[in-house]
DNA sequence: CTGGTTGCAAAATTTTTGCACTGGT
DNA sequence: ACCAGTGCAAAAATTTTGCAACCAG
């Protein structure tokens, strides 16, 4: 599955590397703390450092994305493209919304100033199920 | 100007939290670095402790907000409601653009989902004027 | 084989904490 | 005078870096 992706950008396809995204796309959203922690369950060897080298190279390369949350530390996700994410302000968890187009957000946004923006980041927040009771 | 917003609050109006709210209020966003730096400058006495208290303190009370930035660390600005970001993926500054509205982007949402959410962050990433050249 | 990748340990950076002292009310 | 707020220094937490060993291609 992600061995391809790597092979793509001639990245070497390493067991570290593999367990990242693919415990990434279980997740949905890890930060670089989740993961560490999945990984002294399974794979008591891969270092610290090991997974903040590959999330820097693996964001540079668009394979994954920073989710930024208020008040916490980044999550990362496998890169869709962009859409709209929820988190929740007492537990911090984040989820996503495939329902609400970002596209329209950007066009106007390049129409009524010109410029040509890139991405948008939309972040809702409201309180998630859990946290509600 | 702040010193009675911090009454309001029964929070106490010390020289060094006036410091920090026009010295953001100035700078439009800053860093805690940023802050750091400034303070340096002008008033070598307050600490770096200080600083961190106190941003915690006033997001917690709403006269500040946290406005977290892809890869960078969040900037703080004076809190005056949800509206759109504008963050150079270069150079990491922050903008604001008062002119495209976000409520209906709740509104939508509410309805869409049925929950009810507090607010939206909404991050459009672009080239800055500066880095373009 | 060979260069990219890893793990480890150390260093650097960032943030938090405890406590005595200060200063706003 | 009281107690929130401050500064300092130490501790904790987070992230980066250097380097020898390793292994994917």
């Amino acid at each position: 599955m992600y061995d391809k992706i790597l092979r793509e950008r001639e990245l070497k396809v390493t067991p570290q590397r593999i367990f990242i995204l693919e415990e990434i796309k279980k997740m949905g959203h890890a930060s670089v703390e989740d993961l560490h922690e999945r990984v002294k369950d399974v794979y008591s060897s891969v270092s610290l450092a090991t997974i903040y080298k590959n999330i820097h190279l693996l964001v540079g390369e668009d394979i994954l994305t920073e989710v930024p949350v208020h008040g916490r530390k980044p999550m990362y996700e496998i890169n869709i493209g962009d859409h709209v994410h929820i988190t929740c302000p007492h537990c911090g968890s984040v989820e996503d919304n495939m329902d609400m187009d970002t596209a329209p957000f950007i066009a106007e946004a390049n129409r009524q100033t010109g410029r040509k923006f890139d991405r948008v980041a939309v972040m809702l927040q409201g309180a998630c199920s859990k946290c509600n009771n």
